[in-house]
DNA sequence: CTTTAAACCTGCTGGC
DNA sequence: TGCCAGCAGGTTTAAA
């Protein structure tokens, strides 16, 4: 259940456990990646980076494994030895080295492309930029904002459009909406420049502080202190600003979560 | 051009 | 216990 904070803290994961370690195997469900296989056994895994919320393994021979893990596809790292046997039904992609192995379950969008021709992927194609890339300022959040492509569009639809900032999910835009105090109706064009400024800093400060307490990765794998959320799920409970009870409704059919009073 | 609705992918929960 | 409906933190497509 991934948006982008937690897509990254994946694959930091995963740099740390085969990052320029020789594969030993190599192996994919889908019939049309097979062939894949005996190319990839003895490269090495190069790189690993994310584009919101896709994933890029590059390889030492010049491909890329692209994945996508939608709603339900999760990565996991296990030791060496360990890794499962390939009759799991949910098991999707396993990449091993002599000291551990990384296997991705249950997410259909995998492929494999030319490393050089990865940029064309359509998804790649469409997204915005990362919300999380540390060069990205509020500043030139505050333009995207007001430029002809998105001025116009309703600020919860505009939110999870992963063409105005890659990375951003449904749990990201009702914490980022209840941070900026507003509601999902508005478009950016009608937002005066307090509010323009506060919807550009929340979108930062809040995805950046996901990654930074591990997004809602699992708390018995992940140690330390998690993002806590102020409004999503949390229907009917106090709003830690106002005190009034947090109410649920759909926005551009999603679950949304926000406070009647403080949001405006 | 913008918004909505439905479809698809898969896994989990709750009700009967 | 078993099955089914509904839902989920996503994305794409077609239709309004």
């Amino acid at each position: 259940m991934p948006e982008g904070p937690e897509i990254r803290r994946a694959a930091d994961l995963l740099v740390r456990a085969v990052v320029n370690k020789p594969l030993t195997d190599v192996w994919f469900a889908f019939p049309s990646l097979k062939p894949y296989q005996s190319a990839l056994r003895g490269t090495k895994v190069t790189a690993i980076e994310t584009r919101g919320k896709a994933l890029l393994t590059h390889f030492s021979n010049g491909l890329t494994l692209y994945s996508h893990n939608q709603l339900y596809g999760v990565w996991r790292v296990v030791n060496a030895g360990e890794a499962p046997k390939e009759t799991q039904r949910s098991l999707r992609v396993k990449l091993e080295t002599p000291d551990a192995a990384i296997l991705l379950y249950s997410a259909s969008e995998i492929g494999i492309y030319d490393t050089a021709e990865i940029e064309n992927h359509p998804f790649l194609q469409r997204i915005g930029p990362d919300v999380l890339d540390e060069t990205l300022t509020v500043a030139q959040v505050r333009e995207r904002l007001l430029s002809p492509k998105f001025r116009n569009r309703q600020l919860g639809g505009m939110l999870l459009d992963q063409a105005f900032l890659a990375g951003l999910g449904n749990y990201l835009r009702a914490e980022i909406l209840w941070l900026a105090k507003l509601l999902p109706g508005h478009k950016s064009r009608e937002l005066n420049d307090a509010e323009l400024n506060a919807l550009a800093d929340a979108c930062l400060s809040v995805a950046r502080l996901s990654y930074a307490t591990r997004g809602t990765m699992d708390e018995n794998v992940h140690h330390g202190a998690l993002f806590r959320f102020n409004v999503f799920g949390r229907t009917g409970k106090p709003c830690a600003r106002c005190d009034d009870p947090i109410v649920k409704g759909s926005v551009s059919s999603r679950p949304f979560f926000w406070c009647p009073v403080c949001q405006v």
